[in-house]
DNA sequence: CTGAAAGCGCTTACAG
DNA sequence: CTGAAAGCGCTTACAG
């Protein structure tokens, strides 16, 4: 039932551990002889190399640890982080590393310490985390990247989009098809992104002569699709004593969640009201209307962090920091020109 | 840099290897003197248990691996399958276990044998798996539970939901609330859950009497939203002349997609046609119109798959299989009475 | 080309 | 209560 050895293997073919050694990872020399001889009982005991114990001599797991800071459900199923999870797990086995996915509700030390004593080769840094929790993983001089994190940190990579390009990119389409009284739903500001969409946004606008929307911009407590949802529902009668033809939301959740309560009052959108999100999660494009937003190469994203955590293990000389995701407006059924 | 060894600290203490290690493990005796020191220098020097040297000696990693078997993006985020890994995690935590996330495109045994190199002490498999990948697993004896698998395996824990009834509980609900002329798009009959929830729901309507069911039900191919909105499209002239009230899919994201293609064609739900979903993903709730549907409690799965395979891990005896999920009829907006 | 020895960082009897 | 020794399953110089 037990796995067998290495011990086991030299035994049965009459050599040695350090030739079982050899022929099994393919490093020196060995004759054919005991190379037909060893691979043969590796085949026959399906032997499987203890990992364990390679990465004790090797002083290398190839495993990645992945913290998503969440405090809420959905961790791994996020409709935004999930995808940089996915993209993270391909990556990963394309470059041999098996990864961990832990949590943090409590967005305290102990998962990142979990990791640390798991002896990750290195870490992937997802969402909100505090700058303690950074300086304590930097303390310990375990690679690490982060990927749309919070706030950017000093000599820290950090994967994100140019998400002030992408406010503004929702400003111009907006204003350039015809658009002049947009209501604002934005995300939490302590938030990078959610911070920057609106700068871009409203830098923008004002650029386009148009004033009256910084009164209705409406903030969220969370980026949710219930908040979303809640903040429409309250914001009701301004929205329509308003005369808005366009809504703008910070990410596609908060952007479906007023949506949803839109359509419910009877409100026809595009043609009452223009709907723009920004992430692009896969439900904008399955959400009826299906919703215009801004993409975020959620794919990319994993995919870079894998690639440079890789080069920070293999602790290759000045890895580049990485460019900012270019972002991509996507137009579908939420929206039309006035 | 390097992390300190409990070696580093018996030496700095004064004291012997195996005293730190009983100090620190809590394992045997220690004078509260040695005790003192050697915690201070714990804190001092940030010592971190190196996990994979404990894993070594005790032949436990405490790392439990999950195998989600799908052919195609998305894994982890996946709308259903993402739901159990979150309460995989979330249960994992609760049990101090770490969890390795995992996919193999290829439905091949390169990933499980990948877990098992890595020493895991248990696997959850998830999905899709065949029977050959099964029997590989089981004939390294390492313990493992299945969860929503394409079929039952004589002897291995399976958690699933009662589909079957779930099939009913539609079925009555839409026969009971006046439907008659009822669509049904099947999901793959070679998957249990599909197989299952259909014959629930055609078993339910004969009893009912209803004879015509049975040449409306449409085969997909994938579960996919596209995959409902394309059969919806290429039916749409059976569908629009058969004048049927009702559609019932045997998963929420068929009916999705399945619905939005038909308020593209401005047939309002639930006046003109009634949609049943099955599985309740979160989409489900936050559709416009919201989706009737039969909820899996995908939490649960994912905890239960846990608990067990801890039970297993920790050989138990005599653990029992676990009961069928029961399912609950979620009634939203997609469906009314006639 | 091969084998004996040391060592990765712990834990666990065992003797004292 | 404490320490020396052996061992978990490998890899890696080193000598031959």
């Amino acid at each position: 039932m037990d796995n067998p050895t290495i011990k086991e293997i030299a035994r049965r073919a009459g050599v040695s551990k350090s030739t079982v050694s050899r022929i099994i990872s393919g490093n020196g020399y060995s004759s054919p002889e005991a190379r037909d001889k060893v691979l043969g009982l590796v085949e026959e005991m399906q032997y499987k190399p203890n990992a364990v114990a390679r990465a004790m001599v090797s002083q290398r797991t190839h495993n990645i640890g992945v913290l998503l800071y969440r405090r809420e459900l959905p961790i791994a199923s996020h409709p935004f982080y999930g995808k940089i999870v996915d993209a993270v797990l391909l990556e990963a086995a394309r470059l041999n590393y098996s990864i961990f996915v832990t949590t943090d509700p409590d967005m305290s030390y102990r998962s990142a310490d979990f990791m640390i004593e798991k002896r990750v080769d290195g870490l992937i840094l997802i969402s909100r985390l505090q700058q303690n929790v950074i300086d304590h993983i930097t303390s310990f001089g375990i690679p690490f990247v982060m990927v749309n994190g919070s706030t950017d940190v000093d000599g820290v990579i950090h994967i994100v989009n140019q998400d002030e390009e992408g406010g503004r990119m929702v400003a111009e389409f907006l204003t350039q098809t015809g658009h002049e009284r947009i209501f604002v739903v934005a995300g939490p500001q302590s938030h990078r992104s959610h911070h920057l969409r609106l700068k871009g946004f409203t830098t923008s606008i004002r650029q386009a002569g148009i004033q009256e929307a910084d009164a209705a911009i409406q903030s969220a407590a969370t980026s949710t699709f219930a908040e979303g949802y809640e903040i429409m529902s309250r914001e009701w009668e301004q929205f329509r004593e308003g005369g808005y033809t366009a809504l703008f939301a910070t990410n596609d959740m908060l952007a479906m969640g007023a949506m949803k309560f839109l359509l419910e009052q009877s409100v026809r959108i595009p043609e009452q009201v223009s709907v723009v999100g920004f992430d692009d999660v896969d439900f904008a494009e399955m959400f009826s209307p299906s919703l215009t937003t801004v993409k975020v190469d959620t794919g990319d994203m994993g995919t870079q962090s894998v690639r440079l955590l890789d080069q920070l293990i293999r602790q290759e000389q000045n890895v580049a920091h990485p460019n900012q995701l270019v972002p991509r407006l996507i137009v579908r059924q939420s929206t039309r020109s006035l």
